[in-house]
DNA sequence: AAACGAGACGTTATAACATAACAAGTGTGC
DNA sequence: GCACACTTGTTATGTTATAACGTCTCGTTT
């Protein structure tokens, strides 16, 4: 089982061994080489990885990928619930539990920028209290808190 | 008083002149001209504004402005409550209540853009209680809902 | 008064992030 | 075969953001 919190560590290997089985079952042969190993790349970094470090990554293995090669891959992975997009960052984390993934919050290390994802309020929220009062129909809601991790702030 | 409804129609004028008055209060003489005029660029609006688009309003009053005097501006805006930052739409709006707020979220309308504030959950919402038990201290949220305004589901 | 420092603004250049548009390859079903 | 949906390759460009340095003003110090 993978560690309930992301910024302790826990066995990579197997956690992503397991998100990219969870991943292939989502998608089966949708899940192209290259979407693939965008996300194994997501699921290898710690951080959160921009559209240009992907390319890099990418074409560090010898791919000669433009631009939108990463994007379309990442923008894939985002519409199938296999990675999120931090907007705070303008990057790009791989989920690491696609199936019961729903509405994620994430907090963000500003010193190590490990990015935890978490759980976010439900549908009963103050939040959606409050949208159902205006008549505001919620379709996504994008959940970043900023601040340190207990591992940051001790050292 | 202004409406608790930012999708409803109001005063704006009041509103405006409200905040800006409320702005002079916060910051005194630090609120220069160009960044009052970038305020009420914003509040004048009903949509957010990127940086480029104050640019723009800047620039065809007769400024001869680059991009970093906007962006001065609005971080100016920003850092002292007078404005927020929509990192979701990459732009800016003005905080009609500069006094009271604290820990805002945004409910973006994607069919007409425009942007509601409303108060956000607080210290002791779910988030909270995760980060909590994680020993991550939250310093900063970001909480943007996006979906559709009871104007436009209407019509 | 001269010297200094802080803060705001002007200006140039460039970095970082993102997408439009079109060509070409692949597999499926008709 | 051919129409189609989907993926990828490629070129070019659009959009958002900041680094770096100069200058001006004003208040304070000497």
């Amino acid at each position: 089982m993978s560690s309930p919190d992301p910024f302790d560590r826990h066995d990579h290997a197997a956690c992503r061994k397991r998100a990219l089985a969870q991943a292939e079952a989502i998608c089966a042969e949708r899940l192209t080489p290259i979407r693939r190993r965008v996300l194994d790349l997501l699921l290898e970094s710690h951080v959160a990885l921009g559209a240009y470090d992907v390319l890099q990554r990418l074409q560090a293995e010898g791919h000669r990928a433009q631009p939108p090669v990463a994007y379309r891959a990442l923008d894939f992975l985002v519409a199938n619930g296999l990675a999120h997009r931090i907007e705070r960052l303008n990057a790009f984390v791989a989920c690491h539990r696609p199936e019961k993934c729903e509405a994620p919050a994430f907090l963000i290390c500003r010193e190590c920028n490990r990015v935890a994802e978490t759980a976010s309020a439900s549908r009963r929220g103050a939040l959606a209290r409050d949208a159902r009062a205006l008549g505001f129909e919620i379709e996504q809601t994008v959940i970043e808190a900023q601040g340190i991790c207990s591992g940051c702030r001790t050292s």
